[in-house]
DNA sequence: TTGTACGCGTTATCAC
DNA sequence: GTGATAACGCGTACAA
């Protein structure tokens, strides 16, 4: 590897010089410039961003942590993140912290050890000790504090949309369900949809989960129908639930969605693909992803922040907020037309 | 955040000390160590990586290089990778390069940038320059290379596989789906599938596509069944163009599996989702992510490695070659099951 | 306009 | 056993 020095002395001048020329900072002559810039592409110098990051105590480096990579739901968040991390010249170190304490507090280590300039993080605890002591800018992404920025999804809302639209198409005996008591979004989504429930007047029954796993899922599913035979309607928690419930469905001979609506959460790339096409509350995890990502930047390249709430109106000083990104109905046909209402 | 230097001067010793105790090298005193230690944990001290890395030119980083986490083959693969260098202390730096030469130029730069110790890449190019000049260890995944370390499935084997399957189903009017040129892993099962029906003497078209999307699968498969109406089996490039399929043929009003057999690759988590379930090859992704991990790991341990192509007999010296992992025939219900032969 | 010299936090090589 | 100290590659006062 060529360090700035063997540019140096190829160029005949110092590593200041150097220096200079490739930071655009301060006066060089023309013909320096020139030169340096020659040696430059001859010996394919490329700075040696350690040794930058060790200098200036940060590094070109952010932190993404995701509950796991491997769940449908998580690439395109990150896609979104790295894609507008890559624009910005920002490369990701990732993990996957399965929702486990342990490994989540290492992975924060590993990143302030690496100098990151900024983390954005899935957690469930935006409130853990690991994010309040770190002196570097951190978005919540999926997840909310009142403390710290996030960017999120409207999960109330998109309950409360899941039970008009299915109470909409005719169901009348309408199960819900509750997603793991432990992650705050599918809590809130399962909020939204029972309180629409209740002011509608609506019937309803809940089915506890603790998980997003399929394997599982199928039992809540089996569960489901086996305790409240009658429901003609399920809101899950997520589309793989939702998924679960399909097949259960299909299994005791129930026909989608004429005996039974579904609607699911999140619109992964899978639910478009089931037959029949899911129904669900889509989020934008791409552009959540992006736009947590555009927050961070903002951040890092301001360091000195406000957070909005407690906006600093005596100096001037940029206030940043929390992003709450609209969800969606996305019509397919485990809900019936509104035109066949029942 | 604490250095050495403070840890030091808190324990009332030298910096050369603690560098002693911290990483286990060297003679020191078991009273000058417990102070030490307790430095340690009172101050939180936690070594800072990049000035570690800058000194001895190598950190704890490894980068992975993938086409793009958001097809839904690459999480496995990535989650394998990920466990095994989260299990031996290395960090991953990761990033999508959308099959693209600049973007894939950019990583690799900035890999190296880094420090990294090695990189894992899923590259359709692996004789590349960037890989040739690379002087630390490279593990291509997923794909090959004759000069390089690769861990990959055996395509030829899944593609004779899905035939022998198919055709001992009992189609007679096979149509394979041949995927996109420039992607070796999906010629590989190509050839494998059409070498086996030609010994086989069975009849069969070919359908070209040139990518894994599914908008443009479903236009293929359009082209398939308009092409060639009488196809009794299907055997797609991958999970997705294999589930375009199951649409067409779906809409198309053909039953599965009676009129038409079809059988995928992969084995992506979405295929046993569908409905029918989709029979498919399953390479095993997250194995394969962990395996390369792990060769890597080796070639980073032992730097100076003989590839097993040329065995170094007279030195003692470790050898290391690819990895071909196998793969299987998973049945489900687009397959017809074997007693029910036609 | 340019060069010298120091420091960023570590590790390793010496002396002591 | 332990402690100075010189690197690692870079950026920036400061001097020239």
């Amino acid at each position: 590897m060529t360090t700035i020095k063997q540019v140096a002395s190829f160029a005949g001048v110092s590593v200041a010089t150097v220096s200079r020329v490739i930071n655009e900072t301060g006066y060089v002559h023309e013909d320096t410039r020139r030169k340096v810039e020659a040696a430059v592409k001859q010996l394919n110098y490329k700075p040696n961003e350690v040794a930058r990051s060790l200098y200036k105590k940060k590094s070109r480096l952010i932190g993404l942590l995701l509950p796991d990579i491997t769940n449908p739901y998580f690439p395109l968040l990150a896609r979104g993140v790295e894609d507008r991390m890559q624009e910005n010249d920002f490369r990701i170190i990732f993990g996957n912290s399965d929702e486990d304490r342990q490994k989540e507090l290492d992975y924060m280590d590993t990143f302030v050890q690496n100098n990151v300039v900024g983390v954005i993080s899935s957690t469930n605890d935006p409130d853990a000790d690991c994010y309040a002591k770190l002196k570097i800018p951190v978005v919540f992404l999926d997840r909310t504090s009142s403390d710290s920025l996030s960017v999120y999804a409207d999960g109330a809302h998109g309950g409360c949309l899941a039970a008009q639209e299915m109470v909409a198409r005719g169901s009348k005996q309408i199960t819900v369900m509750q997603g793991p008591a432990h992650i705050r979004p599918a809590q809130d989504r399962f909020r939204g949809a029972v309180e629409e429930l209740q002011q509608s007047g609506i019937a309803y029954h809940v089915v506890e989960t603790t998980s997003f796993s399929f394997k599982e899922a199928e039992s809540w599913a089996k569960e489901l129908f086996s305790k409240y035979p009658d429901t003609d309607g399920v809101i899950a928690s997520n589309d793989i639930v939702a998924t679960a419930v399909m097949h259960e469905a299909h299994r005791l001979g129930k026909k989608i969605p004429d005996d039974v609506q579904i609607i699911g959460f999140d619109d992964i790339p899978l639910s478009s693909l089931l037959f029949p096409p899911l129904s669900t509350i889509r989020q934008p995890a791409y552009e959540m992803g992006w736009e947590a990502a555009g927050l961070l930047i903002q951040l890092i390249e301001h360091s000195q922040v406000t957070k909005s709430s407690v906006p600093n109106l005596h100096s001037k000083v940029l206030t940043y907020s929390s992003i709450q990104l609209p969800v969606k109905f996305i019509e397919r046909d485990t809900t019936r037309r509104v035109d066949n209402d029942g």
